[in-house]
RNA sequence: GGUCGGUUGGCCGAGUGGUUAGGCAUCGGUCUGCAAAACCGGGUACGGCGGUUCGAAUCCGCCACCGACCUCCA
């Protein structure tokens, strides 16, 4: 039951049981940011996805290694006009910085905010210009075969050639002729032979300032090699599973399957997996569109589309109430849902180790895990599973009234549920409280004493502490036996 | 223009032939000194038109609208 994962592949366009190459090993690579500006909603997408993938294998048993890059060399900024200039230098000259400060700032700050959405960090992070060399040697390789050539110092892959003995368009769909009928007219630029030839090294322009020397010029290398080059070097010639989003399909995974294939005779991956983009206003989220909102800007909810702030697990959870090839609409009713929908679960985690034991259980909760389980298997689908989630919450919840039983035996079952799904699958945890030790020492002091004003009846102070506490975004809620009480974030 | 995907109740979002998805919001009730929390119950749905079927949100056709990609994007 468990081990019985299906995930939709781009390749095939299927759902398909996921079998990796060398058990109990599996090995996936995951595009990563390329860091010359701020992390986006959008950037937590794949990385929650993926995270929770991650996760999931290994709760499955099996040894991951997770691979995600860096991109710090080689995107260019705009391709088409053929300004060539590599984002990380244009931002560096902007900023007044060496590109390298530029990369350093910008990873940091992408490190920071996934570890705040606990996400855990991938088994190894390569970055491109750490592997220079190997995709010089991945150029001369492919040139060898006969699938590029040299012009002016760069070198372009030769997707002509290669689509004539290949299926150049069959993780994308795209037909060669059809891209070339309806293609807008691409002139003057070019060295390339064919108007989708791409770049696998670039002679870099005067004043170009990250540059390495090479066989053909000093330059910098196209942005396609760097994932196939760091993905052969850290999980083979074939391996098990490659994400992104599915703004990458084309052209970057489509021509990482090219190099790959011409390079080493045969394609790299086995399963594909995409993930689907965040939308604002029905459009997708994105830099370049100028409609994004930064995770630092939604954490502390300073951006004018925000009407509050919204903690680092609540959008972990906003993304998994949606399963991951749905696109995920923003909007601050759907993310204050979220978190309101998180904290329930969250308490009703905390109610679940409160809750006092009967001899016999009035309700059945083997089917549970089993749901949660077949959700998953079912190319992750995360929203079913956290329905299953709730049924337990409701459970617990009239348990915790008095209105159902458990026995002992159940309650441990419920908390592993909890534990496996909620904390190490879906990577939600209770959210750093506002609070300390001190604090919780006062506020007992303080609601001890309203208990003892309410036992007199003197309403009126313990409405007033009631009150104030609310004020001071403290919640108190009474129960029959005493009272809880709820920090808000 | 081409390729692919989508259109589900006030909002988000599951669901591929018949059975309550779930969360949030809303209404009524229980509990409570009053609230809050929790629980119970209710209402609101499948873009349009046609077809297949005993039966369609789910299959087929046509139409409308929206989005992604078509070498900047997670």
């Amino acid at each position: 039951m468990k081990s019985a994962l299906y995930l939709y592949n781009t390749l095939t366009r299927k759902k398909e049981l996921f079998e990796p190459l060398s058990p109990p090993f599996a090995g996936m690579y995951v595009c990563g940011p390329t860091v010359y500006s701020e992390t986006h909603l959008g950037h937590a997408r794949p990385a929650v996805t993926f995270d929770t993938l991650y996760r999931y294998l290994m709760h499955l048993g099996y040894s991951v290694r997770y691979v995600r890059n860096i991109t710090d060399v080689g995107h260019l900024e705009n391709e088409e006009d053929d300004t060539g200039e590599d984002k990380i230098s244009r931002k560096a000259r902007q900023e007044n910085l060496e590109p390298m400060e530029v990369v350093q700032k910008y990873m940091n700050s992408y490190h920071r905010t996934m570890e705040r959405l606990n996400t855990l960090p991938p088994s190894i992070e390569p970055r491109a210009t750490g592997h220079i060399l190997e995709q010089q040697q991945m150029t001369e390789r492919i040139l060898e075969k006969g699938y590029a050539y040299e012009v002016n110092g760069s070198v372009y892959f030769d997707v002509e050639k290669y689509a004539r003995e290949h299926h150049y368009g069959i993780l994308s769909g795209r037909v060669l002729e059809e891209m070339r009928a309806n293609s807008r007219a691409l002139e003057g630029q070019d060295e390339k032979r064919g108007p989708f030839d791409f770049a696998l090294w670039k002679k870099a322009s005067p004043g170009h300032i990250m540059k390495w020397p090479s066989p053909w010029s000093e330059g910098f290398p196209g942005w396609h090699l760097e994932c196939s080059v760091m993905s052969t070097r850290y999980l083979g010639e074939t391996f098990d599973i490659h994400g992104g989003g599915m703004d990458l399909i084309f052209p970057h995974h489509e021509c990482e399957i090219a190099q790959s294939t011409v390079s080493q005779g045969h394609p790299p991956v086995r399963y594909w997996v995409h993930n689907n983009m965040v939308t604002i206003n029905g459009q997708k989220m994105a830099r370049s569109l100028g409609n994004f909102i930064t995770l630092d800007e939604l954490f502390t909810g300073s951006h004018k589309l925000l009407v509050q702030a919204y903690s680092p697990m609540t959008i972990r959870f906003f993304m998994l109430q949606a399963q991951y090839r749905s696109t995920l609409d923003f909007s601050n009713e759907a993310l204050l849902a979220a978190s309101l929908g998180m904290q329930k679960l969250m308490n009703a985690e905390r109610t679940l180790a409160n809750l006092v034991p009967s001899e016999t259980s009035s309700v059945d909760v083997s089917g549970m895990e089993k749901g949660c389980y077949d959700a998953m298997n079912d190319d992750l689908n995360t929203p079913v599973a956290l329905a299953h989630l709730f049924d337990a919450v409701r459970i617990i919840n009239l348990v915790s009234d008095g209105k159902e039983r458990l026995t002992a035996d159940d309650i441990t079952a419920l908390q592993r549920l909890f534990s496996t799904f909620v904390h190490d699958i879906f990577g939600l945890k209770a959210e750093e409280s506002a609070g300390n030790e001190k604090l919780a020492g006062v506020l007992t002091l303080l609601l001890d004493m309203r208990q003892e004003a309410k036992a007199r009846k003197e309403w009126e102070v313990s409405d007033r502490i009631r009150n104030r506490l609310s004020e001071l975004g403290i919640t108190v809620k009474d129960r029959k036996d005493g009272y809880d009480w709820e920090i808000s974030t």
